[in-house]
Formats: C-alpha cells, sequence, structure tokens
DNA sequence: AATAACATTGACAGCGGTTTCACCAATGGA
DNA sequence: TCCATTGGTGAAACCGCTGTCAATGTTATT
C-alpha cells in the first residue's frame, strides 16, 4: 500500500514549509507571495495530496460533520426511512450540506444510550434532530454545546433552533375540511400523541376545530398507536367494520392514511363513497396514490433545506454562542384530491 | 464552554500515565494491575471522559466510519433516496454497521468530481456503494486501498466484494411468469440501461425468456428511460394509448411499476383486467399499493445487512488485502398479488 | 547610509490520542 | 546472597495539520 502524501511531502517537494503549504490551503495566500503559492499548488498536484480531515479537526476543533438523528422503530433499531417522509428530508439535508462542504452523519439512537457519545467522539460540527426524544436526551446534547437545530418538536428551548409547521393548524385544517363537507363524526387515526411531538398539536386542532363546530368530541374515535401504514390498515378495518357512525378519518401522516383506506377497502367499504380519508405530509407517493390522497400539504424538501441553512448559519458565525436561535415556519395547505367527499345533507 | 476532559486529565485524576489509560481504553489490560485498571475506569467515569476519534483516527489510520454511497437524480444533487428500495438499504446498513461500532457517512457523488476526496479526507474505514458510475470511478475507489462492497454492480473486478441478486434470472423469471400466463406482447418499462448495471441484465433475461418462448423480441416494446414513478407513468399511458397490442408489463422497479399502471388507469385502462403489470424488487409499498403488485421478490433488507457484514469482516481481518473477496446473491422469488391476469387462449 | 517598516518565510509547539521501549521493583531460582 | 526474569509503569516519539512568532530579506523613509 503505498502511502499517501502528507503535507510534509509537499512541502518538502516544493521546497518550502509545511506552514506555508498549510497557508495556501486555507486560502490564507497573503500570508504567501504569488510564486510560491503558485510552486505549492503545483506541488499539491502532481503529489496528489489530498488533506486529512481528521488531523484538522484534531487542531481546529471542527470536524465539517455533522449529524443528522432519524427515529428509529422500537422493535428493531432500523431506522425509521421507510417512510418517504424522512428520506425526502435526509436527501434535501445531504444535498445542501454537501454543498457546503460538510459531510453527514447518519444515525439513529439507542433508546436509553444517548447520542453524546457519537456527538462528542466525533467533534461534531452540529446536529440536525427529527422526532421526539426523552428530555433527558436534549438536556445531555445542549451539554455538548453543539449548534442543533430540531425538525418537528416543540421542545421549548431558547438554545436550539426549529424547523417544522403549525401543527395545531394543519389538524385544525384538515378537520375543518371535513366538516365543511358535511361529515361530524371524524375518527383520528394517529401515532402515539407524545408530549412536544407533532401529533399532540394535530390532535389539539383536530379538537379545536370539532369544538368551533359544536361537535361532541368522542374519545372512541381516536385511534391512537404507531406511525406506520400497519397501523393504519388495522385501524381502518376496525372504523370500517364497528363504527358504521363514522364518515371521515383524518390520519395524521400520510402512510397511515395509506392503510387506513387498504383496511377500509379490506372490510369492504370505500373510499371516498362510504368514508372519506385525508392524510398530512403530501409526500410524493400521495399524489400516486389509488386513489390519489387529499392531504394537509407541507414542503418537505424545502423543510430539509430550511433546517440545514439554520444549521449552517449558526456554525460559519464567527460566535455560535451568540447567534440567536430561530424558528421558521413552513406553510400548509390543503391540497384536494380524490380520496374526501362531500356529504349530502341529512334528508 | 467548559472544556472536555482528555486522557491527560484522566491520568492525572488516576495518578498513572496516559498510556495506561490508553491500555485500559483498548482492552489492553493485561498490560496493567487489576487496581490500577479500576482506578482508571472510576477516573474515567468521573471525569464523563470520551475518547476523541480524530486523534484516535490519526494514529490508528483507522476511523471507524463506513461511507454509504447513494445514486443522485441528474438533474438535481438530490439522493434517489426517494425511492424507498434505497431507505430500505440504508436503514439496514446504517443499524449493522452501528452494532459494531461504525459509523456511515451518507453521500451521493458529483457527476464528474469523485469520491476519492471524501474517502481519503476521512480516512474511511470502508464504502458500500449503491449503483452504477462511470468505469473511472472504480478504477480511483481502487486507488484508495479500502476495503469495498458493491451492491447492485456487474463490475467486474476482483478487488469488490459484491451483493446483489441474479438480475438475468430475475428478468426472465418475470418474463416467464407473463408468457405462461398467455400474454406473447410484452413491453419492458425500465430505467437506463446501462453496461455493468442491473437492468442491462434484466433486459437480457426478458429477452432470453421471450427466445425460449419463440416471441419475436420487438425493440419497439422495450421503453427504457429512468427509474422513476413519473417515467413508469407516461410509458403507461404511452403504451396503454397507442400500443393495443401489448397486454402485459414487465417494468424493472416497483417504482416504476406503479407509475406504469396509474398511467394506464389514467388512459382509461385497467390493471390487470386489459393490461397486466409485474414489477421487481418487492419494496413494502407493493404490499399496500392498490392493487397489490405482483413482482420479483428479493429480501432488501438482507440485502442491506449482508454487505453491511461482507465489508466488516474485510475491514476487521488482520489483514484486510488478503481477505478473500465475495460475491453473495441473494435469492429471488416471485410474489404473485393482482396486477397480472392469466389471458383467456386465444379464440 | 542608516533605520524603520513591511512582506515572506520557517521552526516549533501543540491538538488528543497510541505505542514503543526503557526502567524499576518484586519475584524466583541458583 | 546475587542475578535473571517478569509484570507494571511512564517518558517520549509520533500521527498530520495549524497557527504563533521570531527571523529573515526587501523596500521605503529620513
Amino acid at each position: 500500500m503505498k502511502k499517501r502524501a502528507t503535507i510534509k511531502d509537499v512541502a518538502k517537494y516544493a521546497g518550502v514549509s509545511t506552514a506555508a503549504v498549510s497557508y495556501v490551503l486555507n486560502g490564507k495566500e497573503y500570508r504567501v507571495s504569488p510564486d510560491t503559492a503558485e510552486k505549492i499548488r503545483e506541488a499539491i498536484r502532481e503529489l496528489n495530496y489530498i488533506p486529512d480531515y481528521s488531523a484538522r479537526s484534531l487542531v481546529k476543533n471542527a470536524s465539517k460533520l455533522i449529524g443528522v438523528i432519524i427515529p428509529q422503530t422500537e422493535d428493531s433499531k432500523q431506522l425509521i426511512l421507510e417512510n418517504p417522509f424522512y428520506s425526502e428530508m435526509v436527501s434535501n439535508i445531504e444535498s445542501r450540506l454537501r454543498e457546503s462542504g460538510y459531510h453527514l452523519i447518519l444515525s439513529g439512537v439507542d433508546k436509553g444510550e444517548s447520542y453524546l457519545d457519537l456527538s462528542v467522539q466525533r467533534n461534531l460540527d452540529g446536529a440536525i434532530i427529527m422526532g421526539i426524544y426523552p428530555e433527558q436526551f436534549y438536556a445531555e446534547l445542549k451539554q455538548v454545546e453543539i449548534p442543533i437545530v430540531l425538525i418537528d418538536s416543540y421542545i421549548n428551548d431558547p438554545w436550539f433552533s426549529k424547523v417544522g409547521v403549525d401543527d395545531e393548524y394543519g389538524g385544525y385544517l384538515a378537520t375543518c375540511h371535513l366538516i365543511e363537507r358535511g361529515h361530524r363524526n371524524i375518527a383520528l387515526v394517529t401515532g402515539s400523541i407524545r408530549k412536544d411531538g407533532v401529533v399532540e398539536k394535530r390532535f389539539l386542532g383536530y379538537k379545536r376545530a370539532l369544538r368551533e363546530a359544536d361537535i361532541f368530541y368522542n374519545p372512541d374515535h381516536v385511534f391512537e398507536h404507531s406511525v406506520s401504514y400497519a397501523y393504519g390498515y388495522e385501524a381502518g378495518k376496525t372504523i370500517a367494520s364497528k363504527h358504521p357512525e363514522i364518515t371521515a378519518v383524518f390520519a395524521t401522516a400520510d402512510m397511515v392514511a395509506f392503510g387506513v383506506i387498504q383496511g377500509i377497502k379490506e372490510a369492504g367499504r370505500e373510499v371516498p363513497d362510504d368514508i372519506s380519508v385525508i392524510g398530512f405530509d403530501d409526500i410524493f407517493l400521495s399524489r400516486m396514490f389509488v386513489p390519489p390522497l387529499t392531504t394537509v400539504r407541507q414542503d418537505i424538501a424545502l423543510k430539509g433545506k430550511r433546517a440545514a441553512e439554520l444549521l449552517l448559519e449558526i456554525i460559519e458565525s464567527d460566535e455560535p454562542e451568540k447567534i440567536d436561535r430561530k424558528e421558521v415556519t413552513i406553510p400548509l395547505s390543503i391540497v384536494e384530491r380524490q380520496t374526501v367527499r362531500p356529504l349530502k345533507p341529512r334528508s
């Protein structure tokens, strides 16, 4: 295995000191005469020199590495990347980060174990965190003092920047959409309602819409378990077979909505003819689903991109501690497709 | 910002030398007496010491970092993570790698630019590469001399380990499935047929099946463009509206198949009543699609897991150069669902 | 011509670890 | 009692790079 060239080799080849090489490497060429600079660049090219980030990270205390955390399934430890909502976001985060010369360490976080290890071991320059975790998790993270942006979290701490949507409003919007079309027995199918999580807010919006329309909130109509197709499917079957009064379903994620629809069909009823369904997210599959899903749209790509930018903004400022944390909210809108049917006024 | 503890702090606290600390850190405790070891462990706990991987990487020349490369869209630079096929694989790779203490750097690779930079900058211990790239890309990669496993590639070089499926057979299987059910005008809808890529082989299998059944191969019946829902949709529309003779479609990826089906419906025809469709991959969505997709199944999770294991095997051997590169092939099978209809024998 | 001011450059001390190697008991055998 | 061993330990070199600072060479100023 032939050794890779180090900065010393370059220095020797160019007949200068390593410091000079370091200067041109770091764009401090004003400290070096133009022709030495050229000689050095020549040497770099010639020797095929590529600097070692570990060494650099060691002295600069900056790794150009960003941690990205995705929720993982509870049972196995797999990332919930199966939900296109996350993949789409990760993909956008990655491209934005790469553009600025950062690399991304993708990881789940083991229950119990903290993310602390990874972040300090690797000297992460920052982290983007999706999903919601135990409070202690955030506390630890804060101690590391690296810039962090939270996606879809309502953790209230000025240390964290956040990007998300107005989930309460989204839930409200979805439910109103249904109510306006004459539905009054509206089920909510959702992942677990956790404190400071998005579902909690959507749930709140759901209840507000109900209240404003003078509809009695029926706890039996909320089906809460997990954000998965599988659970949606179960809930859909139950609703279609055991709850003839329900005419519409608000699923708090498109993936869940797909399951619900399939479950309803399995039980021999039709969407939207018998039961209407509205989702949340507008992942790209929703457009192609049959029937195309009516849903609350958020710009997922933008969300990822903005999260990356927010983080970079803090990292690249001169005084990261001083930079104001921001909170950006991506707009929401209903996109009407074919899974919601207006109810005929009761005869 | 309070400074993190270094190995020196630990040494001082425990009243020993840094070497001793390093020993217990690296499990070489036989070089240290039991009670010094205990004292050291105590100090580590007390000071909340976490070793710095950059420093370690510098001297050990091993970073515990694995690069994972995913194809990206040609236009934008986003990762094709939108295809659940990739997300599912990445998710499994990540969990397997993390289990062994490695972290994963997820990245696309800019057209033209090489991956070389990243891999040597970061001192990657290995890389897993999905998809197919220009030949030069592999040549460069080889120079870096890090262990690499290729997923779904037919690059023929003993340096690379590979995991994949028998794509030719898969293509054959799918096409036979259609032929056996009476179809003779079978379209192929596929991403671009690139040398050493999986589609090329599936295409070959398709042709072989045709040949064996004495069906004339009609180039007009292959629709080649990109692995995307959007293209499938276009192709589906074209097939349904301009090719009344076609009764079945083999799409070389489930995502494409979804598009085809939707396109066919858009053109006012039905699947499988008018046209049958078979896919490839069996991503988890295929099960939930309406109608559930008949497809060639491969165990995607296993594929990811095996790739990770193959890589670890090489990395963790004492002489990585000596270890035999392996080629593992994941089995394939047809899973019959509801998008293929047997044709009545011609009257 | 002497001095001040500036532009270049290189030596060197870390950054936080690992590892070699020499050293110092303490033990056992002669 | 003396000399090899042996196990435990620490000093120091080093990994590749950056940044400080002093030393050099050049040019401008008086």
